[in-house]
DNA sequence: CAGACGTGGAG
DNA sequence: TCTCCAAGTCT
């Protein structure tokens, strides 16, 4: 015999082991009737989108500091958000996120129906069910990677996904409780997330362990099943590194669209199958020998440098000289940006 | 709809 | 070094 798994079991692990989390209502103060707030709520959903809570919860409490509402953050420069979100990845988030803080502060608050909150930049299935349950306490069914893992485990699911997708969303459907959705919702992202994890899951320690058919037929570790995925190509680049006698760099804004789309960069020609000289001012370039290497989600990129100190007169065709924050670069770019600085202090 | 879109930690 | 993959969305 092996009954469905019950809520009620999850949310009595969840009231003891519930992570504190600086965007998150304990289950004791949701029991006393706080929510938490609609825009850190979603604050936090935006960054926690395929990035996880480590390296979350820094980003999350500078941003609060920095812009302490969504008027706030609608005021806010673009370059200095871009430059805040650096190093966090998915850059098209950043911008999302600024145009969603301004349709929101313009219409005065955030919708209060999944429907609603999808139709906002940035916010798709996961993202509204996510908000509408924890900000909201509605009964909606959030569906992210910790919830599939948890799904194909416990209903044993051997279908691949992302084929699989639909039958996770009933059978988590089917589990969405009318009382607590907020913290069920937090529960079985958090139970994916420290117990059915990815590699060794605790199942010894699992409140849905005698229920879970993945785990009797010993299966579980190798659940969810998804489809091969495509070979990473390489691609390479040269990154131009500028530096003047007052201490600014020359860089360029990147397209919004695209890869790291409205960061900060190198001048260098685009990426490809081979590597393409594009000095952006004549200068006495070096090599310092050292290749950036980085992946990112769909290639690996070897890219190559090329440093100089220039005149402070010196007029880029490209760009323009400015102080340099590292951490507002994106972390290709920063990496880069380590080794000429090394490079031209010797 | 399949591919684009970052980064860092774990194993 | 290398693969996996994380509180996904957009086109």
């Amino acid at each position: 015999m092996c009954d469905a798994p019950k809520p009620a079991e999850l949310l009595a692990w969840y009231d003891r082991h519930a992570r504190n989390l600086p965007w998150r209502v304990s289950p004791a103060d949701r029991a006393a009737g706080i929510l938490p707030d609609p825009y850190a709520v979603w604050l936090s959903e935006i960054m926690l989108q395929q990035t996880t809570v480590a390296a979350v919860r820094d980003y999350f409490t500078r941003f609060m500091t920095l812009w302490p509402t969504v008027e706030a953050l609608a005021a806010a420069d673009d370059d200095r958000v871009m430059g805040e979100w650096a190093g966090l990845g998915y850059y098209a988030r950043a911008r999302n996120l600024l145009k969603c803080a301004r349709v929101v502060a313009a219409r005065g608050n955030f919708p209060r129906t999944c429907e609603g909150l999808q139709d906002l930049p940035g916010i798709g299935p996961y993202t509204s069910a996510a908000i509408a349950a924890i900000a909201y306490d509605l009964s909606e069914t959030v569906l992210d990677g910790n919830v599939e893992r948890v799904m194909a485990r416990v209903f044993r699911i051997e279908t691949p996904l992302p084929d699989a997708k639909p039958d996770m969303k009933a059978r988590a459907a089917s589990l969405t409780p009318d009382t607590r959705p907020g913290d069920y919702a937090q529960a079985v992202m958090d139970l994916g997330a420290t117990i059915c994890t990815p590699k060794s899951p605790a199942c010894g320690i699992c409140p849905w362990n005698a229920n879970c058919k993945g785990r009797r037929a010993g299966v579980q570790a190798a659940l969810p099943a998804r489809k091969p995925k495509t070979p990473k190509p390489t691609r390479y680049g040269i990154a131009y590194l500028a530096r003047r006698g007052d201490g600014t760099w020359l860089v360029e804004r990147r397209p919004e669209q695209g890869l790291l789309g409205g960061m900060l960069g190198w001048p260098g020609a685009a990426w490809g199958d081979t590597a393409t000289e594009a000095p952006p001012i004549p200068a006495s370039w070096s090599d310092p020998g050292v290749e950036v290497r980085h992946t990112f989600t769909h290639f690996h990129l070897k890219l190559a440098l090329r440093v100089a100190s220039v005149p402070n007169t010196a007029q880029p065709q490209v760009g323009a000289f400015q102080k340099i924050r590292p951490s507002d670069l994106p972390t290709v770019m920063r990496k880069a940006f380590d080794v000429a600085k090394a490079t031209l202090t010797d």
